[in-house]
DNA sequence: TTGACTCATACCCATATGGGTATACGATGG
DNA sequence: CCATCGTATACCCATATGGGTATGAGTCAA
């Protein structure tokens, strides 16, 4: 088995920065292709495959105007991604929390005596 | 140029499922590679591949105590993943506040005169 | 109808991924 | 010192990615 598809689920598809870039582009609104290729100085094939694939996971809906595509954002896929992640946006605050109790610890014995870890 | 290596960045190495069951699993404290080739049903070697990848992208840190080698989770290198999500937590939420603040107006003037905006 | 414009798709290519299997390496215990 | 355990690495393979270029399809204006 090769790597899963990016198209496998909002995990994947975000990994590549182009595509995170044009999600960027569509926080403000709607917008063409031509626009976003405008802004992201890229082939214009290249964006079209980009958008592809976000609209495949569902991060982007398509909606036709004359001749031109519009592009608008769909956060909802990016739910379970920030879900995911709290659990450990918890640990890195607890990690202060950590350091707290650590200090106030060498400052409750302060008797000189060496920790048996290794200072990491 | 092909996909962008898994060890670029956080966003790449998290994109791997078994990748983030190995975080998962780090969560609860340090685990030796034999633990977590248990836990995972993988392969060692796979294992010990994605473990390397964990590495190069900072979310893991290693520790050699007689011949195993204790593997301990470093939540750091993901907080840029989740302050890019912010914003986009945010517009999840506003979909909702935006809906509020339809009802409100829908209340205050129940007069059936037709907004000029086309319902989003 | 023809030409111009916007966008999607079809290809071609280099790359490295993730799985598998076999093996090398360091540490430990007898 | 040898056997064994725990782990990392070396390969082999199929896959599809992302970039590039060329082209097809739809829409509009003259």
């Amino acid at each position: 088995m090769a790597r899963a598809a990016t198209t496998t689920d909002a995990f994947n598809a975000v990994a590549e920065p182009r595509r995170r870039q044009i999600l960027d582009l569509l926080v403000t609104g709607e917008r063409a292709v031509s626009e976003l290729v405008e802004q992201l100085g890229l082939a214009q094939p290249l964006v079209s495959k980009h958008l592809r694939v976000l609209r495949e996971v569902g991060l982007v809906q398509v909606r036709d105007e004359g001749r031109n595509r519009l592009y608008r954002l769909n956060p909802q896929p990016l739910k379970p991604l920030h879900e995911w992640l709290s659990t450990y946006e918890r640990l890195w605050d607890e990690r202060f929390t950590r350091l707290d109790v650590v200090l106030a610890e060498l400052q409750e014995d302060e008797d000189g005596q060496r920790s048996g870890d290794a200072p990491r």
